[in-house]
DNA sequence: CAATAAATAATTTGATCATATTCTGTGCGA
DNA sequence: TCGCACAGAATATGATCAAATTATTTATTG
């Protein structure tokens, strides 16, 4: 079959690619419940691709514990438990800290922009009471972070993070809206600009906490 | 086609998750050199098996930094470098040392047991310049030690870093040779048997240490 | 004419899909 | 309750097409 919506050369992500994000942003910002069954047919539909693709997709999500496989080859969103959170918890205490660290010890006055800008969008979807754009904005402004650490590994595992408390977020915004939402962004902004990477550590250390202490009210 | 091996029904594994496995020791104990390129039908052959598992346990292996997948869409195994090095050195520094001493807190007398026999086999592989041995069975001691834990998010972020620096292994064991390896297991198991988590811990660290230092030696 | 560069052909490899097969759980009837 | 058929879903293969790499040929230039 001809290929209909032609990949014009360059710069043309694979199907297996685009799913593999599609499905990855919808798990991350809570658009599955946790628990809820995923199958690989139902996908092929909802993203419009073929079996493999999709295939590819859940394989890479469920080495990222994003999703897990089954005893019978079905695939669903892992709940997580106490336990689990304070796992993850455990690890991001000392993943971030480390990588924001690094971090400012090369921003430039353009990456520190950029996140100023960013921040303010997230500070603007707080007051709107819009949680899906802030959930967005939210793990855009630490993903950026990590980015500006240039430590591939570290940041790899610590994104991977995201993944697993991510279907526990809508939980935590619809029981407690964005209102009450608070962050360490502008501390963590001011040492940068003062660069100062210790501070800059300790301001995000904060943050990680408070943000797994929403987590861990909302589950409970 | 009819199923020839057929599988009679319980217990039977996906041919994805086979290949899989089969992939994840080749790159865990060094037998793809840093760098090499990896192709999909080649490991089809290789493994006999069809076009779509392969393509699924090589996005799995993706997922875990074991492979990595270029701009061309083609794959290889990652070479390390001394920054990455460092980085999985980091993390294995305060994951492994948190493992270990969550799993000395519910050590059975037999787990202990089991790692004995472990680390008596394990210096018999030394003994006999059994490399390939040798790196089967270290990593099973710091496998099953994950295990114990009960911490499947830490464990699955621990076990994850192995792939990271497991194909740097062939030369680290082609270089030095067995007989300078030495280990910190019998402090680990010592501390173990003493009800000690912390003692336990620390002995890890120093494994950890020791360990991330060969490798530092070998790729250097 | 030699050497290098450009163009083209051949081969390899990746991406995707349609299809056949197997597995899992469920409901129906004995 | 047990077994069997059936539906839904996952698995796996090979076919087909597209992209990329390599090899080969042709063209150009000094």
């Amino acid at each position: 079959m001809m290929n209909l919506d032609n990949n014009l050369s360059a710069g043309a992500l694979p199907v297996h690619e685009i799913v593999y994000q599609d499905l990855r942003a919808l798990i991350l910002f809570g658009e599955f419940i946790p628990g809820e069954a995923v199958t690989i047919q139902g996908l092929a539909t909802r993203l419009s691709a073929g079996l493999t693709p999709v295939r590819e997709a859940i394989r890479r999500l469920t080495a990222e514990g994003a999703l897990s496989f089954n005893d019978n080859r079905r695939v669903c969103v892992p709940t997580l438990s106490l336990k689990d959170l304070e796992d993850v918890s455990f690890a991001r205490q000392f993943l971030e800290p480390k990588l924001i660290f690094m971090a400012a010890q090369q921003v430039t006055a353009q990456d520190i922009a950029a996140l100023i800008t960013l921040d303010s969008a997230l500070d603007q979807a707080i007051f709107r009471g819009d949680a899906p754009m802030y959930l967005r904005l939210n793990y855009q402004f630490h993903h950026q972070l990590y980015q500006l650490a240039r430590a591939p590994i570290l940041s790899a595992l610590t994104d991977g993070l995201w993944l697993r408390f991510g279907p526990s977020l809508r939980i935590v915004c619809g029981r407690l809206g964005t209102l009450h939402l608070v962050d360490q962004h502008k501390e963590t902004l001011l040492a940068l600009k003062a660069g100062d990477p210790q501070a800059a550590s300790d301001a995000i250390l904060q943050d990680v906490l408070q943000g797994m202490e929403q987590i861990r009210l909302g589950i409970a």
